[in-house]
Order: structure tokens, then C-alpha cells, then sequence
DNA sequence: ATCCTCCCCTAC
DNA sequence: TAAGGTAGGGGAGGAT
């Protein structure tokens, strides 16, 4: 399987983010000169630069030569220059590539060919990104009789098509935009790599724990100087004229607002101002009526979370058609009608009928991420990164040094963040993170706000306890029984009670957080206790040997997650979700888990974890512990606990771990000078 | 007391 | 149709 997103973890600094080794570029490039010189036959393709995405007709290889031939460029990855996705299926055009790039069928390449001539490239699109005004091509399928379900007129082979379909194509496009239908699961061999590049929660956990490796990296090897900061003093001159708040500590929490939409409305600015939702689904109904299996999974589904409101409202009137796509990030105008994150595209459209959806634009999230960071980093190295559009910075410094007070420099990072990335953002200081964050709490959307250290008392006793970090629907529902529903009910509750219902260190923490205290300091190196890869999603084996295959991947998977970290582990355990004896068999979702119950069994050894073999091992041994039957499991994961670093070089995993991290090392050194 | 296993909860 | 991941904190209860 391919990895992904290695142009991160191999960066060697904040010059070649996003981007890949021009040396190793330049070499793929003048590797394709040397071929083309030899076979040179058109200039038809002048100006393109393709890349090939998956599986195509004709192959890779042979795109790569007919364009050596016809005076285009091939790139072996997508590149900044490079003009047209070439891709042959539907299913395996990957989001990220969606953004800016127009996805195209290798037909057209084969038979601007055959004409002699390019052919508009738009009467090929797989696939039409929203921002760009084009013809709009859907995909229709058709639902014929069984000799054609395998059928799909988008792998025309070349020779075929040629005559066949340029013509008719051209007056009339969507006859050929056919697909069959497919269902893919995970006893699918590319099914574990497709779920991970649609999957935005995958993409913000791995993205998340890409930055935080970032700033670390960008810490180790800093040399003192910040441009940003340089460049800021000097516009104010004298800078011993300290001001009385710039000698306290100053913790700022930035936060984009509704990232993902942000991004997306860089390119539909038409949009801006109107509620607008990032979502898989186009449309909130679907064209199947799902009714019968619903009405039994939202029944049970209350029952068991009766008593939290808010999951039982997650489904509250929820037909057979209203799409269960979910919300993965929606504009201020769309919560004024009531629509959140995570809420299913139905509901969302049943409270805001005029919501508008835009899809993911993974590289864009990437790429506004990056430009994030690199502004901050241009002040500071004091960061915790939070996650890809979140992070705490410690701005004690940039304010003594450039002699700003707490709100001039919230305008003036906000108004460069802004500036650079496209992008609005929210930021809030305070004393500590949970002062600062609950200070953006209040800044949002695109503003600011300081939690001044003598009037925290008096703010914190109206905060809602659903707004404290770590407070989730469990323990608000919890509080709520205990008749507490504000920072200021649990000042004036005891820390026994809060502790016997809670828990000893939950309890103590949330009337620390009651009073605006926050014992945490900013973590700038966090050592990686766990490895883990989980899906699910699409998990349908019909028999054993599907299951195993699928097990395998994972392994594999989880493996080369652990490889990637430079660590070694000696714990493994299996997680499950496997169907709740009274779900119905068919989920209310699209291949969603449904109702399940959650199993995992460890093992622990004081072997090291030495290749993707022995984790598959011990994961099937596990299973059949476990006593799940295979056509019950709607959910597989992996985790490896027990961490270490390869210290001890006693066998010849850990030599080889030592010698990549030194590698590694020698990377970024190489690169401070 | 402290650790281990099997959970649950939370956040992005 | 739809892409419900992943890491950390921590509790309950049993083993050491």
C-alpha cells in the first residue's frame, strides 16, 4: 500500500512544506527529457504537466511515453505546475487532489491522439470541483438489467472509443459519464486506502499529530532569530517603554474559524454570508428509502442513550431518505438555524433548508494549515500545536520584545493570519490555556478577546460547564443530574461529591476549571505513548478469509504507522465493534457500524513487535478470543501501547531503527546552517 | 500501593 | 448512500 503524506513527515523545514525536494524533481524531470527526446511525434500536449491517479486504461506507464511523445510533461507526483489529474475510475480519484486540479479520463489524452488535436479536456472531467464554472457532468448510473452491471463505458479502451464516441461526445457529454454501481467495502483490497483519503476525521488526527512533530522539529533546530518579531519591533521603535501586562505571563489560543468552510469559500466567495456546510453529499435526500431499517436503529439507539439529550436528538426525525452524510464543519450563518458539526446533512437541512454543501478540499485544509504555522513560527517557537487549524502560543516574549500590548498584537497576527491564509481566525489570551480558550470562545467568530487576570473570578461563575474542556455529553449529563449546569454551581458544590460521581482526578480538575485554573503548562514535546489504525466504516466480510485479508492490511498498516515513529512496542491489542445482538443486520447508514457493542483484548510480552507478520499473528489470536463472529463486525482496530525508543540495539530491528532516526537527525541538521 | 486489562470519555 | 480516526486521560476491578 502506498504511504501518504509523506511530504510531511520527511520535510525537512518550513521551506519545502507542501512541497517536495526540488532536487528530487528536477531529476524526474530530466529523466522524462531524456525519453522524450527519443520519441518525439506532436507538440499537441504543450503546456500540460499530468499526473496519473490509480489504476488507468491505458496504464501509467503508457500515458507517461504518450506523453513523452506529444510534447507534455508527466509528473510522478502532483506538483504545483502540474495541469490535469488523469484518473479512470470514480472511486479511486482521491479528494485531495480535488481542490484545483481538473480530474480527466485518460481518453482524453488517447484521443486528442487520434485527432491530432486537443480536445477540450472539460468533455472528460470524472468529476467537477464546484468553484470552477464548467459544464457540469453527473454521473448518472443506470440501473439496467444484469448483463450490463459490470459494464462501465468510463474505461473505453482507446482504440474503441476513438471513432465511437469523440462525435457524439461532444454534442451530448453525459452519455458517457456511466458507472456501475459499486459497493465498496473493506473485503475491497484498496478499500483501507480509499476510507483513509475521503476520511476527514483521519485527516485531522494525522494532520494534527503532523504539526505537532512540526513545531517540534522547528524548536530543536531554531537559531533565536524570528523575522516576524524582528520586524514588528522595528515599526515601534523604542521598545524599553514596557507596558505593565507585558511583564505577566501571556498565553494566546488561536483558532480559525469554521476551518474547513473557511477554505471552501476561498474559492466561492459568491458563498460568503450564506449557511454553508462541508459535507460528502451533495444533496440532503437520498435516492433510497431506508425507512424500515432506521426506524428500528434510532428506536434502540434512544433507548440506550435515553438519558443523554443530545445524542437522542442526533437522529430525532430523521426519515428513510434524509441523508446520514455528516457535517464536518458549517458557517456562522448556518448555527444561527441550529446546524453543528457532526450533525447528519438531513437534519441540517430540515433546520436550514436553504444550506448550500461544498465538498472537502483536503490539499486546500493542508495548505492554509501550513501557511498558519509558518506566520506564527515567523514570531515564536513557544507553540503547542492543538491541531491543524489550532494552537497555543506563549506570546510573554513577542510582547516584551516588541513592546506591543495583549490587543495590538491580536490585531496584528489576526490581520496577517488573515492576509496570508485567506482565512479568518479567533484568538483569546488569558493567564493560562483554559483562560485563553475560553477567552476565544468569546472572541468567535473573527475577533479577539483578553481574559484579564481581575475579572476571571466574576467571568468564570456564568460559564456554561458544557463550554470547559474535557467536559463532554457523559459528564455534562452527570453534572446535570447532580442539578449543576455552570462553572459557578460547581464553586459552590464540594470536591467530594464532584469526585465520588466523576472520579477522583476529573473531579478535582473541573473545580480547578471552574475558578479559571489551569495547572497545565503549555506542552512543547509530547513523547507518543500509543500507535493505533481503526476503521470503522465499511466493515462487511462474507466469509473468514475476507476478514483475514482485511486484518492483514491493517497490520501492515499499523506497522509501518509504528516504523514511521522510530519506536517499538511490545503490547497489541484488537478492538471490535460488533453488532448488538438485537441491531438490525442492515445499519441506518450507508455501511455505518450501527448499534454495537465494543470488545478488545490485549497481549503483552517482553518480545519487541518486530514486523507486520507478528502483529497479524497476534491480532488473529486475539480474535479468536474475542468469539465475535466475522459477519458481525462492523469495526476492526489495532493499537500498540508499551512504547520505547530503540535503545538497546540487540537485534537487527533495533539497528535498523537506530540508523533511520540518525538518518533523520542528519536530515534536519543538514538543514539549520 | 501499584500494575494490568478492559473499558469509557473527550477533543480535534 | 458514504467515507463513524486517533491519541490521551482516566476509572473499575482484579492480580501482584
Amino acid at each position: 500500500m502506498g504511504r501518504r503524506k509523506k511530504d510531511f513527515n520527511t520535510s525537512d523545514g518550513f521551506e519545502e512544506w507542501g512541497g517536495y525536494k526540488k532536487a528530487k524533481v528536477s531529476k524526474l524531470d530530466e529523466q522524462f527529457k531524456d525519453e522524450s527526446k527519443i520519441v518525439k511525434i506532436s507538440d499537441i500536449f504543450q503546456g500540460v504537466a499530468i499526473m496519473v491517479n490509480g489504476i488507468t486504461r491505458p496504464p501509467a506507464d503508457e500515458l507517461k511515453k504518450l506523453m513523452a511523445q506529444h510534447g507534455g510533461v508527466y509528473h510522478m507526483y502532483q506538483l504545483s505546475s502540474t495541469t490535469h489529474i488523469i484518473c479512470s475510475n470514480l472511486p479511486t480519484v482521491k479528494i485531495r487532489n480535488m481542490g484545483t486540479k481538473p480530474v480527466v479520463k485518460p481518453a482524453w489524452i488517447t484521443e486528442s491522439i487520434s485527432l491530432g488535436k486537443i480536445i477540450d479536456f472539460r468533455r472528460y472531467l470524472l468529476y467537477t470541483h464546484q468553484s470552477i464554472s464548467q459544464p457540469r457532468l453527473d454521473f448518472k448510473v443506470i440501473d439496467k438489467p444484469s448483463t450490463s452491471m459490470n459494464q462501465s463505458t468510463t474505461n473505453i479502451s482507446p482504440e474503441k472509443s476513438t471513432k465511437i464516441c469523440v462525435e457524439s461526445e461532444v454534442k451530448s457529454p453525459k452519455k458517457i459519464e456511466v458507472t456501475s454501481r459499486s459497493t465498496k467495502t473493506a473485503s475491497d483490497p484498496n478499500f483501507l486506502e480509499e476510507f483513509y483519503n475521503n476520511s476527514r476525521l483521519h485527516l485531522i488526527s494525522t494532520l494534527g499529530a503532523e504539526y505537532k512533530q512540526l513545531v517540534c522539529q522547528i524548536r530543536d533546530k531554531h537559531d533565536g532569530f524570528f523575522l516576524g518579531r524582528k520586524k514588528l519591533a522595528a515599526t515601534r521603535g523604542n521598545t524599553t517603554n514596557m507596558q505593565q501586562e507585558n511583564r505577566e505571563t501571556v498565553i494566546m489560543h488561536i483558532d480559525m474559524d469554521c476551518f474547513f468552510v473557511s477554505v471552501g469559500l476561498k474559492s466561492r466567495p459568491d458563498l460568503i454570508g450564506k449557511p454553508v456546510a462541508i459535507a460528502h453529499a451533495r444533496t440532503a435526500r437520498t435516492a433510497n428509502d431506508n425507512t424500515e431499517n432506521r426506524s428500528l436503529e434510532f428506536a434502540m439507539y434512544e433507548e440506550r442513550n435515553g438519558n443523554i439529550a443530545a445524542g437522542a436528538s442526533r437522529v430525532a426525525n430523521l426519515d428513510g431518505r434524509a441523508s446520514m452524510s455528516e457535517i464536518a464543519s458549517c458557517s456562522y450563518e448556518a448555527r444561527k438555524c441550529g446546524v453543528k458539526n457532526g450533525m447528519f446533512l438531513g437534519r441540517a437541512a430540515q433546520l436550514c433548508p436553504d444550506l448550500i454543501t461544498l465538498p472537502y478540499d483536503f490539499e486546500g485544509y493542508k495548505e492554509v494549515s501550513n501557511l498558519l504555522y509558518q506566520t506564527i513560527a515567523s514570531y515564536t517557537v513557544d507553540i503547542e500545536a492543538v491541531s491543524c487549524d489550532e494552537m497555543y502560543v506563549d506570546c510573554t516574549e513577542i510582547l516584551r520584545e516588541t513592546g506591543l500590548s495583549v490587543s495590538e498584537w491580536a490585531t496584528h497576527v489576526r490581520g496577517e493570519i488573515t492576509a496570508i491564509t485567506g482565512c479568518p481566525c479567533s484568538t483569546g489570551f488569558g493567564a493560562n490555556r483554559l483562560q485563553a480558550r475560553l477567552a476565544t470562545r468569546k472572541a468567535k467568530p473573527n475577533g479577539q478577546f483578553h481574559l484579564k487576570a481581575d475579572i476571571v473570578e466574576d467571568y468564570m461563575s456564568d460559564i456554561p460547564l458544557s463550554d470547559l474542556p474535557g467536559v463532554g455529553r457523559a459528564t455534562l449529563a452527570k453534572l446535570a443530574n447532580l442539578g449543576l449546569t455552570t462553572c459557578g454551581d460547581v464553586q459552590i458544590s464540594s470536591l467530594k461529591c464532584l469526585q465520588s460521581e466523576l472520579g477522583a482526578k476529573v473531579g478535582e480538575t473541573l473545580v480547578d476549571q471552574a475558578k479559571g485554573i489551569d495547572k497545565k503548562p503549555l506542552n512543547y514535546y509530547q513523547e507518543r505513548k500509543s500507535i493505533s489504525a481503526e476503521i470503522n466504516y465499511g466493515i462487511r466480510f462474507k466469509s473468514l478469509e475476507e476478514f483475514w485479508s482485511f486484518l492483514q492490511t491493517l497490520s501492515h498498516e499499523v506497522y509501518n504507522r509504528l516504523l514511521d515513529t522510530g519506536m517499538r512496542s511490545r503490547c497489541l491489542t484488537l478492538k471490535l465493534m460488533v453488532r448488538a445482538a438485537t441491531a438490525p443486520v442492515e445499519t441506518a447508514k450507508f455501511l455505518g457500524h450501527g448499534i454495537c457493542d465494543n470488545l478488545s483484548k490485549t497481549t503483552s510480552s517482553n518480545q519487541i513487535i518486530g514486523s507486520a507478520d507478528v502483529v497479524f499473528n497476534e491480532a488473529k489470536v486475539l480474535y479468536e478470543k474475542l468469539n465475535a463472529p466475522f459477519c458481525d463486525l462492523r469495526g476492526v482496530g489495532i493499537q500498540l501501547t508499551k512504547l520505547e525508543k530503540p535503545g538497546n540495539v540487540d537485534n537487527a530491528l533495533g539497528k535498523f531503527l537506530v540508523k533511520k532516526s540518525e538518518e533523520a537527525g542528519r536530515k534536519i541538521r543538514g538543514k539549520v546552517r
